[in-house]
DNA sequence: AACAAAATAACCCAAATGGGTCATTGTGAG
DNA sequence: CTCACAATGACCCATTTGGGTTATTTTGTT
């Protein structure tokens, strides 16, 4: 049985190119392909995957998601744009979109998102997957000074960072418990500290580590 | 130039079938393969490219990240796991990992991960990807580890984040030292740790303060 | 070759910490 | 009115930590 496909891209152009690209092959079905979210909701018999754009006359793409999503729950959604900024990216998954590739991205990574998608997975472009992942980490802090710490320091303040005890730091790096103090010693005079936790603190708080 | 690579690996027949796979396209160089963070550490030179897998003897992959990324900043870390599990996946994207994929990918897609990591992009393998945007959609009761701690507790987690002693805590707080204690240990067994470090880690990357 | 920095290691001592146990008081939910 | 729990306070003991000093070896840079 062919996965059924929907298309919604205001550029004709583009929109026929895909069509061509994805009828080509036989697991393969456009069903239908239209020029906005309206004509899409109008009647359109559901379908495995949509392609849907992001810049659409009247009702943007992002809009459209809940919408889809409401009228047929069992739709897969694959946003297909030409934007990779945060906000666009960050508002599609939140709307529950399950792919989120640039229309640069090569007819094969295309087709090859569908399937993945298809199957239960999401599709990112390494691009756009690298953005994502960078929302989960924190803001970047200021990090001005602190860079004096040397590297075995930076090693064992992370260490320290991971709850480890100067004991156990020993016998991770294989050295001394007297060296590690030492080196602990050398952090607190850098970071202007006197006790470990104070140490996590500002390593993480000013993101040394 | 080709892009050198390093593994971290303990099983060593999968870490020889890795090594063979890479070392077959003239375009990559694995520039070593080892068992352990610590090896890898050690002596080793810098890679465009570490792949890092998650359960290792010792310290494990993802506590192995933060240290790679002080050592090298500019080595991208590639986990190579079998867990696809929430919590692996978002430990390893906190720590800083540049791509995350499961060891029963296909040996074309590992290729294709560390091309795409190279170039500056994040590589998931569908599935990963899936449970990744799936960390973005709103859920409910994710932090009942955490919330047991009392409204003092909160509070005196929150000075020893500042990084006072107990003693500075009590006359802080007008109560005395052996309270502050009695509530500190309270804290560690909430938190599951056993030191004032570890807690401010774990408030801090928890968010819980 | 000379020098500085980093990493290694040891010693001492006082203070802080972690881990138990026990006890009193107040407060809110049944 | 109980009952659980939060908050308060105390005692003991072993371990860890923080702070000071000194010293050797390695490494990188003039």
């Amino acid at each position: 049985m062919e996965i059924t496909i929907g298309i919604v891209e205001d550029h004709s152009e583009f929109r026929n190119s895909l069509v061509f690209l994805i009828s080509s092959f036989t697991a393969y079905q456009v069903v239908w392909a239209v020029g906005s979210v309206r004509e899409a909701m109008d009647n359109k018999e559901p379908v495995d995957i949509i392609l849907l754009d992001i810049n659409l006359p009247n009702l943007s793409g992002i809009q459209g998601i809940p919408l889809f999503k409401a009228k047929f729950p069992g739709q897969k959604i694959i946003m297909l744009t030409i934007q990779d900024d945060e906000e666009s990216i960050l508002s599609a998954i939140k709307a529950g979109a399950d792919g989120y590739i640039l229309k640069k991205t090569s007819p094969q990574k295309i087709l090859e998102a569908i399937q993945q998608v298809y199957e239960g997975g999401a599709a990112l472009t390494p691009m756009v997957a690298k953005q994502v992942l960078a929302l989960f980490k924190p803001k970047k802090a200021v990090k001005v000074t602190h860079t004096s710490l040397t590297p075995r320091e930076k090693e064992i303040l992370t260490l320290i960072t991971q709850g480890m005890s100067t004991l156990v730091i020993a016998e991770t790096l294989f050295i001394s418990i007297q060296t590690v103090r030492n080196h602990i010693k050398s952090i607190y005079e850098k970071l202007h500290v006197h006790s470990k936790a104070h140490a996590v603190a500002i390593a993480l708080k000013e993101k040394i580590v």
